[in-house]
DNA sequence: TAGATTGTTAATCGATTAACAATC
DNA sequence: TAGATTGTTAATCGATTAACAATC
């Protein structure tokens, strides 16, 4: 389980499988080969075993998986065993809808502060969460012990978040402003650019690439 | 620019590269080599020169690239010399900010329409744009020539609603759904799944990935 | 036991990097 | 012209696929 090893193509594979393993529990289904995963997923049968393999040996020679124990197994290896203490930054559309998205706090990330530097929304609550002054920021990440900050915010003041975040402790961050933000190693950066994306199916277009 | 030949890896390089060199441009920067777009965006010098040999010859030798004129052509490369005719399934918090999203604008994705199945919300107006009846979708998409459908509905919903765009006649789909989506080869599709990225977020914390 | 399917090693494929001739 | 930097071919690296022995 050596960090160095581990391709980021593996990582963004890792929540598919979690994923179809989900409805397959929901299904009853109780054992599946990785032949049978192959056919749902479109992966060959051969990544699956490998991809797996790299975390441990989750199957039975003979038989395959069972269902029940690879989906706990895959929430474990994803770090989805636990919970992480969030805050929204930035109160928009966008963090509204974050702090909406109710999947989230069935898997373990609870948003217990947004944050907003607009006067007329501090003190408002969305979903039953109160949006606290940015300027309190640094101390409540540091007071309660936050895991993820998400930035929702507008790309001019994103980088400056993120290092009041980073100077708060935590210990990711979910960046939505369309910028590479600058982050110390020891903290981890997922970005979600969704004009990147959306540019990618502008090209995908043009080619016409499905 | 044979399609099949088109890595994905390249297709997702080249929207940061548009946003590097918009940078550039913003500046004032007029000339830029492969050698300071590697130090700017982290990759190497050869794969840069490669990926935009990919397209065509942008540069000169012993010279470099002129700003303008790369940020041109990888706009033109993208797609994004054009309108995009644009409709946004779901006026949800994440619709809305979709909306919203005045940067879409910019770049010629134009927003024409919402189309909710909430009767309260049918007939409002989400940034000066008509919340429509789901129920008129598909003659709304065909009538308007529409290019893109943005779904930003429940899970389960989604797949319906993709038909409907697909019928309707559009040529790509963004989606926010947490599914993958059937679409016939004819239809680009982009999916931005948030809750893989936050899982992928999860398993980075707990590995210690930066 | 025989059949099935994993875990794992070996082979292949594709993407990245290095090298360098072409040329501005 | 000399120096710089591209465009492009060749070498390397890493990821995917194939094959098969282990074993349930």
């Amino acid at each position: 389980m050596q960090n160095s090893k581990i391709s980021n193509a593996i990582i963004r594979r890792l929540p598919r499988y979690r994923r179809y393993l989900g409805h397959l529990q929901n299904k009853g289904v109780k054992k599946i080969s990785s032949n049978e995963l192959s056919e749902l997923l479109g992966y060959t049968a051969s990544q699956i075993r490998q991809d797996l393999n790299t975390f441990g040996e989750f199957g039975q020679q003979g038989y395959g998986y069972e269902v029940d124990k690879l989906y706990k197994e895959i929430n474990r290896i994803l770090g989805l065993d636990r919970e992480y203490k969030t805050v929204v930054v930035g109160a928009g559309k966008l963090g509204q809808a974050i702090s909406n998205h109710n999947y989230f706090y069935k898997v373990g990330f609870t948003i217990t502060a947004l944050f907003d530097n607009n006067p007329a929304v501090i003190g408002t609550k969305v979903n039953d969460v109160e949006v606290h002054d940015v300027a309190e920021l640094e101390d409540y990440v540091r007071d309660n012990n936050i895991d993820i900050g998400v930035i929702c915010v507008q790309r001019d003041g994103a980088q400056s978040i993120a290092d009041t975040l980073v100077a708060g402790g935590v210990k990711g961050i979910w960046n939505f402003a369309p910028i590479d933000l600058e982050i110390p190693d020891k903290v981890s950066l997922e970005s979600v650019h969704l004009s990147d994306s959306l540019h990618a199916l502008s090209f995908m277009i043009k080619h016409k690439i499905p």
